[in-house]
RNA sequence: GGGAGCAUAGCUCAGCUGGCUAGAGCACAUGCCUUACAAGCAUGGGGUCACAGGUUCGAGCCCUGUUGUUCCCACCA
């Protein structure tokens, strides 16, 4: 901060200036103390190709508030940062960067691929980490980590394997959600959920036995070449008759069972439902239940079977490695090769020509899609990884039912435990190039598989050496899951760090992937460390725009934090996002709100600079004497310390910056700076210092409580002021101080400061301008506490001469009176006072405050609440009962005075 | 179908375990360039706290129901 202030206070400079300072002095390195608590967040990394966009901002804010908050208390505080390589999205980006160029994935090969990847990941990566910094984050970035990275891929490894050998992963042929446009598997967490219209198919399939037609309904008639039977409830008595015969499938003229099975709803539509275990998760089920054939004749990229497909299928049964559940392939003859929805025309139209289409009955239903390209999702027969959870998620809802991990707000708790009871096993294997490639190799010659860190050279069963490495990768969050511990070390027990900082405190996340990701952390942690990765999960909403739409790239509607920043600052835009926000709860961007907030940053800085204009004080300490108004603003900064420091040690942040924001601008600005300019602008030098003193000292422990959420403003003019240490932010925070609490000289103040705002307001209202000042008589029975105030009636009121007694003016002439709870004021305005107008206003005065007191005396003289409510209530009731009734009694005589 | 959130001033929202006469920012009105700040200061107007019951000495807050709204999960032949 230099000698020449500008008026307006200029963040950019600033902000780049002080960051690079903080780094290069190591401030944000998170060191292991022995005589220290650690305090640890792991962020949330974002995607390494990501841009910063608010969602990130607000995350990153929040920790950011936490680690400074706990650092400034002196926690040993580490915040480990990191990028996720996001498999789906990445490879997405590539793909599409190599199709401009005229190349797919296969052309090239997987070598390639893969150093395009990793080119890609060079180029971009380092641009959100580079972001982060201008917010202010002080995340240790010598740790910064990336799931792909040595450390971490070991971490997947060991774990992979781990759970191999403990029989919690399995491979094997499941339904699961199939992205066509994709070409990959994707996890049930990944799949949402879409209103579409459809249409229900009614279709006729004639009964071997009897010659009769059965009618049943589809969504998806494509999926009837691989129908391989049709169910009826077995007590359903329309069809007790067919128990044991046969449908014949229109198109193939195929012959299938008609079995009995539960899942046919004797309630729901004719209660027939066609099955086809390939393509549907419930017939699936009852294909395993009545051991029917699996035929799947959609291709994994959305067509339909043809020659080559059942060709590839027959290669595969002649190498003898087949296993049992291997679907069957089906030649779909005139309808292959064609996409699965030009497929449902054409089997419509010839349903239709044969007579087995009986009407089509519109609906409107929800139809998974992929959460990446929203392309519909097919259920699908496949060959995949899968983690057991039932044996995982019960200790991670046990955690958090026993409390070992809280949710903040707490209802969060119910959306994951909603998730964690209702896990189905995790499909962790993707059909995708760039992630951690499954550590599982076949054999060629017996296809023995084998589990493995390292690749192994020669197959244990039959000692050929000709192995393949599953092409798969592993979904994205089984690396996340493993983000706690694998950034800090593990899987070396051994490591420092991990021992140290591990388990880490708190997870700050949005709402939106406590299924995704905070549940797999959950069970992952004490799965492998034994430990629970944190304690506490600080649970945020998300930033939508102005209109309350969520912003997103279709709409257009993102705000770019860093064009914010360039325009307002990092601090501001950082405040924004904390206050006048719930936790757990949405909030709407609006530029106004950005706009309050840098008025805050100016705000501070005026009251600095106006500080450091009348500063000759070399160090800041507190004098010995104070004067009224400084107890008055230390005893309310003592209590402002107290309640700040207890709002954020319970994640309230949005309160804590609110109070040290009223109380900045409030209390120290709008009360004690011009209170204290009585001193500065005097000739008592010794009161001069006295108030520079206070003045900067209570400054300073405000730039202290605001530093978490306005790190660079804070530390700007910290700098600036009278200091011991390098930095703001290693400063030590605030503590509350009973000595300070001066609640008689608090009180004292707040009668003089009732009496300036009551003067200030008749003024106006009367519509006298400042520049006409005047007399003031004040009649009180506490003439020590006004005597204290003359100064700042003079500065503050528009006051000439005050008179301060214990007696009434002999005669009202002229004089403009009004009161107090602990004064009558006089005003010689003579040419302003219409004794009419003063009349009326007295009086309605009088009527509101006799209402009020009507109900507190009431209140007082309900027995029921004497006798029931806490005293400190009775009391303030009876408080506020007395000093209406003085009030009252000033209205009274001013009135009778009046005649 | 199951669960959750929200509904408070014209707008955006605070209001922590029930307890001063329900607050802030923006907007509005009036007056001020008062030598830190007009991105400011002073003063003021503006609220049946969605609706209906209930619990309580006391309800914006707790309970039940209703309405509107947003979201999550599940199912859908």
């Amino acid at each position: 901060m230099a000698k020449e202030l500008s008026k307006v206070y200029d963040p950019k400079e600033v902000e780049t200036r002080i960051y690079n300072q903080w780094e290069s002095s190591g401030c944000f390195r998170g060191k292991a103390d022995p005589d220290k608590k650690p305090y640890t967040i792991v962020m949330p990394p974002p995607n390494v190709t990501g841009q910063l966009h608010m969602g990130h901002a607000m995350d990153n804010t929040m920790q950011d508030i936490l680690i400074r908050f706990k650092r400034m208390q002196g926690y040993a505080a580490l915040w480990v940062p990191g990028t996720d390589h996001a498999s789906i999205a990445t490879e997405a980006k590539v793909v599409e960067e190599m199709k401009k160029e005229g190349l797919t994935k296969e052309s090239i090969g997987r070598e390639k691929f893969l150093e395009r990847a990793w080119a890609w990941k060079n180029e971009y990566g380092g641009r959100i980490v580079k972001q982060l910094r201008t917010l202010g984050s002080s995340c240790d970035w010598e740790r910064e980590r990336f799931t792909m990275d040595e450390g971490c891929s070991d971490a997947v490894k060991e774990v992979f394997v781990r759970l191999y050998n403990e029989g919690k992963i399995y491979q094997g042929n499941r339904m699961v959600n199939w992205c066509p446009h994709c070409n990959t598997s994707i996890s049930d967490a990944e799949v949402e959920y879409e209103e579409q219209d459809g249409n229900f198919w009614h279709l006729l399939y004639q009964v071997k036995e009897t010659g009769e037609y059965l009618e049943l309904a589809t969504t998806r008639p494509e999926t009837m070449l691989g129908d391989t039977a049709v169910a009826i409830n077995a007590e359903d008595p329309r069809y007790a008759h067919l128990h044991g015969c046969h449908a014949i499938l229109p198109l193939l003229n195929k012959e299938i069972p008609i079995v009995c099975d539960e899942h046919a709803d004797m309630t729901k539509g004719t209660g027939v439902v066609k099955i086809t275990p390939a393509h549907d998760p419930n017939d699936f089920e009852v294909g395993k239940r009545h051991n029917l054939p699996i035929v799947r004749c959609f291709t994994y990229d959305g067509h339909m079977t043809g020659k080559a497909d059942v060709e590839a299928y027959q290669a595969l049964l002649a190498s003898g490695h087949v296993p049992a559940d291997e679907p069957e392939v089906l030649d779909c003859g005139k309808y292959a090769g064609l996409t699965t929805m030009e497929a449902r025309e054409v089997m419509l139209a010839d349903l239709e020509a044969c007579g087995a289409l009986k009407y089509v009955e519109p609906l409107k239903h929800d139809v998974g899609t992929c959460y990446r390209c929203h392309t519909n999702i097919e259920p699908m027969v496949s060959k995949q990884w899968f983690v057991r959870m039932q044996s995982l998620a019960e200790p991670a809802i046990e955690a958090v039912q026993k409390g070992e991990i809280k949710f903040v707000p707490e209802r969060f708790t119910k959306n994951y435990l909603n998730w964690m009871n209702n896990t189905r096993d995790w499909c962790i294997s993707r059909q995708l190039w760039w992630g951690h490639q499954i550590p599982a190799w076949y054999c060629d010659e017996c296809g023995e598989t084998i589990v493995a860190k390292e690749a192994p050279s020669v197959c244990p069963k039959c000692g050929c050496t000709h192995l393949t490495q599953d092409p798969d990768t592993l979904d994205t969050w089984f690396s996340s899951a493993l983000w706690p511990f694998s950034t800090l070390g593990w899987p070396d027990e051994e490591s420092p760090d991990l021992n140290y900082f591990y388990p880490t405190n708190t997870l700050v996340t949005g709402y939106d992937i406590i299924g995704f990701w905070v549940s797999r952390m959950i069970f992952s942690g004490l799965a492998y460390t034994g430990k629970a990765p944190f304690d506490t999960v600080c649970v945020h909403g998300i930033v939508r725009d102005s209109q309350g739409r969520k912003m997103s790239k279709s709409l257009g509607n993102g705000i770019d934090p860093l064009v914010v920043i360039d325009q307002y600052g990092a601090d501001a835009l950082r405040l924004m996002l904390v206050m006048g926000s719930t936790p757990g709860n949405d909030m709407r961007y609006s530029e106004e709100k950005v706009k309050a907030m840098r008025n805050f940053c100016n705000k501070i800085w005026n009251a600095s600079r106006f500080l450091l204009m009348n500063l000759t004080i070399t160090e800041n300490k507190l004098p010995d004497t104070l004067a009224l108004e400084d107890k008055w603003i230390l005893s309310k900064l003592n209590n402002l310390i107290r309640e700040a420091t207890a709002n954020l040690e319970k994640f309230e942040m949005g309160v804590a910056a609110q109070k040290v924001y009223d109380f900045l601008w409030d209390s120290y600005c709008d009360w004690y700076i011009e209170l204290t300019k009585a001193r500065l602008t005097g000739d008592d030098e010794a009161a001069k210092v006295q108030a520079q003193q206070v003045l900067c000292y209570v400054l300073t422990d405000i730039l202290k409580l605001l530093h978490p959420f306005m790190p660079f403003i804070t530390e700007e003019i910290w700098q600036a002021l009278p200091h011991e240490g390098d930095f703001l932010m290693l400063q030590s925070w605030p503590v509350a101080n009973d000595a300070f609490d001066y609640p008689q000289d608090e009180a004292a103040m707040e009668k003089v400061m009732d009496a300036i705002k009551a003067i200030r307001a008749r003024r106006a209202e009367m519509g006298v301008v400042p520049s006409r000042k005047a007399e003031l008589t004040v009649v009180t029975a506490q003439p020590e506490v006004f005597q204290q105030g003359i100064p700042f009636f003079q500065r503050l009121a528009a006051t000439t001469q005050v008179d301060i007694t214990d007696e009434a003016p002999a005669s009202l002439d002229g004089l403009v009176s009004l009161v107090t709870a602990d004064a009558k004021l006089y005003i010689p305005l003579a040419e302003l006072v219409d004794l009419a107008a003063e009349r009326k206003r007295l009086t309605k005065e009088l009527e509101k405050k006799e209402k009020y007191r009507a109900g507190l005396e009431k209140k007082l003289a309900n027995e029921k609440f004497v006798s029931k409510a806490p005293a400190n209530v009775i009391q303030q009731q009876r408080d506020n009962l007395e000093k209406t009734n003085r009030e009252i009694t000033q209205i009274q005589e001013s009135l009778a005075a009046l005649g």
